[in-house]
DNA sequence: GTCTATACAATGATAGAC
DNA sequence: GTCTATCATTGTATAGAC
């Protein structure tokens, strides 16, 4: 048979990316269970065996995979740990940034947002708890710095983390499933805007009251 | 009498409502791929042509399964749609009662979940879009009364409807990921209460003023 | 309606040549 | 490091008896 394959001497390095890029594509496009190692190898046009020369197994495979996008993910919220400013600025750009992160790597977030979310799809257990308890815990944190500094309302710091925490998670997943619709930065803008803010109209009455 | 058609689905077969608990809590547990059809079979305690009887095949299981769940939360919907009171009650009822569903019936829901927002597994395709988009709509129409009402701030409904929306969503995801720090019944009132209120402190000059 | 037994395709993974 | 060829296992689904 004629020889052209275009990946005839290639690096190790090209086919191990290769690899994890089209892994990442059918987890995403499949799930973890529904997708069969052969097609893994076919779409990053290489056999069976580089799979587990490079990985050791499907599994290997998955949680490296996993542990790169951890990686850019807490990168991501110490960053904007360090950062400075109100509470509420910082909010704003935490979520921003992550919110960004999200829509940057669309794919490898939907299948771990699946996993964590629902059933483990015979994937191999990997600490998704520890990503989630970090991103809280800073939510948390900024929330409390702004009711120590007088910005927000005191006594409801773990509500107002999950006020907050629920708008950029539903930023989030209309990426997943209704990209068409996305709030874009702007929009989870506003929506966080708007629940520092309050959807209630302003009393008419003299002063604002506590129910 | 009349005998019955060879695939007739029998709702009062004993056997029938064992492979529904049982695929319902397998593929929860595992999801839909990972679960193979000797496992429902084996957890129901029946052989494997009686699943093919009553279903036709693992997808016809998956697609009852769906359909019935979809037919509660429907129902759940339009019951709180049919109620009367002001649009923030209205709201808080609809909230509380489709995360009491959801509470109920944690596992069909997170496999619900986990195929809408991530991949499908394998699963056959089934239309979860018009389960979304009808609660999206619900959430929708009740701010809108609300902003006509003059009981919520003009001008940003599509906002207003996400923030609450994450809310939601939000209670429903604790109960998935961390039942141990579930809002409970109180608690998603309580988030909800605070974003129709505003997480900022008030102002302490003469007048609110727009940003 | 339910069983036992089985067909047969697809799966994850490996041996051994180069 | 990568290939071709193949293994053992498990998967969905069915035939035919009762």
């Amino acid at each position: 048979m004629e020889e052209r394959l275009p990946r005839d001497k290639d690096p190790d390095s090209e086919a191990r990316g290769r690899l994890l890029a089209a892994a990442t594509d059918l987890f995403a496009r499949k799930g973890y269970a529904a997708t069969a190692v052969r097609e893994i190898v076919a779409a990053a046009g290489v056999s069976p065996p580089v799979l587990y020369y490079h990985f050791g197994n499907k599994e290997g495979l998955f949680l490296e995979l996993m542990r790169e996008a951890w990686g850019d993910f807490e990168s991501t919220v110490d960053a904007a740990l360090g950062e400075t400013g109100s509470a509420r600025d910082r909010l704003l750009r935490l979520a921003s940034q992550v919110v960004d992160l999200f829509r940057a790597h669309v794919g490898v977030a939907r299948v771990m947002n699946s996993i964590y979310y629902g059933p483990p799809q015979g994937a191999p257990a990997f600490d998704f708890d520890s990503c989630h308890t970090k991103f809280r815990q800073a939510i948390l944190g900024l929330v409390q710095e702004g009711v120590s500094g007088g910005e927000f309302r005191p006594g409801q710091v773990g509500d107002m983390a999950w006020a907050i925490i629920g708008a950029i998670n539903i930023a989030m997943e209309i990426e997943l499933c209704h990209p068409e619709l996305s709030l874009g930065p702007e929009g989870l803008l506003r929506v966080l805007h708007l629940i520092f803010r309050g959807i209630e109209a302003p009393r008419v009455g003299p002063e604002e009251e506590a129910l």
